[in-house]
DNA sequence: TTTTTTTCTGCAACCGATTGCAAATTTAAA
DNA sequence: TTTAAATTTGCAATCGGTTGCAGAAAAAAA
């Protein structure tokens, strides 16, 4: 186990101070730019690497990001972490990444230990049971940026990242109903989440414009899971006047929900035409192949990342910057074709 | 944004020394406990939080644990963080990851950050065109304890977290013997890689148990992707006398091949019996459900990193602890199932 | 050649916690 | 009461870069 090499080392091997070392190592432009091709080289040939540490104490800075989602193991999430983390390596940013597993309390400990982490910026996107965000009071007050993204709580100093849920949850809906369908069913999560109550928002709307009174028993509040899904099905096919379209905000619990039906005899598209959301793998593979919307979630961890970096180089305001809005789309399977095209 | 207190702060408040402070902060026993009482309540009073760099930079110990994988989005790897994060967590380690993208270039990057970064442990899971290992040396130079897991590198002074891939091969294999196959194809990954190789391995055994002759070309190379399992399936059409028996080392690649045969107007499993691996959700949606292996990814990441951190606290050493063998499991599901029960 | 301006470089303090060693205090033993 | 032992506490150096400020050196202007 050698020793590590310090620029005290370097500085005194070339007769240098140690500060002229430091800033040469980082192109500092009051440096002759021959004393840095020295300086580098040297440290390059005596096997020098920057301590991050004192480098941080004493820059009060990490290049560390922070990220706290429900869960890393959903394919929308997954995806959305490897675009954040493809961006922040890039930018010589690191990731510390926790989930909060849909719990509050957990989120308040796990923004805690990224306060105390100094992270220099946090990617959020909020748990099912979060109510207040006064567990990122710090980060406010201490000017750390803080950006939502997916699930997001409305706050005039942190801007988000989302889709148009609302459009998203309208143009699935309206597809439904331009097939045909008369009668929708509605399975989302929980609605005190953007996400959830947007979407919903978008199929009220639907409904609305076609003069289609709105139903509450067909909405349905769950947690998504598989189980949700079952448990859907058994709802739907209870019902005396059966819903002949289905509109589920999660592909995974949608094409549980799908198998349940057929397993019941019913024939989808004809009996039940479905919709889900996300583009999961498994829509493609379901048999009909699920109709969905299409979420970034690459391009939505790539651009969160790229927000925030650019605010901490002084690139970009964020207070300026409200929401942004990425671009989802319709992608229509034979799940829901009970017209041919 | 105000100040940030520091032990400075509490000692001058208190009358004692910073030593003392610290060390009542870290529950030393030179310390009175009363003394520590006042201490610690006084910390909390005041809003004090530790700098970690500063503690760091002292230690010479970061309590982040370094993970590299080849992408972070597949049903199997999110399982694994998701574990690893919950198990890392709790015993207050950060985790950095970061994704090699399949590249030994990108990984050999990662590392260096890795190591730059200073991780206490470092995680690996190799990617497909990785050849040696000679960009962890840095680690094992300076005694940074490292631990392959799944995709693993046979090396003496770095144990090994899997399952037993050969077992699993055999299973699939004869499982699918057993139901009446007589001719297998094996659709697999880059063979450089333990995972595959072990798997081929038993299906080779499994063949050899019971006299079957290995036909080379029943043996697929692949990249496990989608497209992949669209041109096994074109393979499989082509043979002239066709298989009846498929196994994929992998779930979304199967059931992709799987939904091209039966387009084919081939039927599962009269025509060809599939058996996948992973245990992905998919397998529980395509139709007919697939047999698969169960891979306890979840499990995988919470050992590895549990693994690590009683190392790094001295409770075990990983030296002498060479491989760690997870149990994974046949489940039996309609693809593979010709005859009744 | 002298003066002014510009470009480089170094000194030294600082970031905040940790820890070996010694001194001070308390407790126990003589 | 004195001495020895055990328990507490503090001093000061240390970890390794960073940066404001001042001074030296070099270049440009007078």
């Amino acid at each position: 186990m050698e020793k590590e090499v310090t620029i005290y080392d370097i500085a005194k091997r070339l007769n240098y101070s140690p500060a002229t070392v430091s800033r040469a190592l980082n192109d500092h432009p009051a440096i002759r730019s021959d004393t840095k091709d020295v300086i580098t080289s040297m440290a390059r040939q005596m096997g020098y690497r920057s301590n991050t540490f004192a480098s941080n104490l004493r820059r009060q800075r990490t290049n560390t990001i922070g990220v706290i989602v429900p869960r890393l193991n959903s394919n929308f999430m997954s995806c959305a972490l490897a675009g954040m983390e493809k961006v922040a390596n890039e930018a010589g940013y690191n990731l510390i990444i926790s989930q909060s597993l849909e719990s509050a309390r957990k989120e308040k400990a796990n923004a805690k230990t990224m306060f105390d982490s100094r992270v220099d910026g946090l990617l959020v996107s909020v748990s099912y049971d979060t109510e207040d965000i006064e567990h990122f009071d710090d980060f406010i007050n201490k000017g750390v940026p803080l950006l939502f993204f997916d699930r997001v709580i409305e706050h005039n100093q942190c801007p988000s990242i989302v889709i148009d849920n609302v459009k998203a949850g309208y143009e699935a809906t309206t597809h439904l109903l331009e097939q045909g369908c008369t009668r929708l069913m509605h399975v989302t999560g929980n609605l005190k989440r953007n996400v959830y109550a947007d979407r919903l928002k978008g199929y009220r709307m639907a409904l609305q414009d076609r003069d289609i009174h709105y139903e509450k028993q067909l909405v349905l509040e769950t947690d998504l899971s598989q189980e949700a899904g079952v448990e859907a099905a058994r709802q739907l096919m209870a019902f005396p006047h059966r819903p002949d379209g289905l509109f589920v905000t999660n592909d995974l619990c949608a094409v549980t929900c799908m198998g349940q039906l057929k397993k019941a005899g019913l024939s989808i598209p004809a009996d039940v035409a479905v919709v889900g959301f996300n583009n999961d793998p498994v829509s493609q593979v379901v048999e009909p192949n699920l109709t969905t919307i299409h979420y970034p979630g690459r391009e939505m961890g790539e651009i969160a990342v790229k927000s925030l970096i650019n605010h901490l180089n002084g690139l970009m305001d964020m207070q300026t910057t409200n929401t942004i809005i990425l671009r989802s789309e319709l992608i229509i399977r034979a799940s829901s074709l009970k017209k041919a095209h």
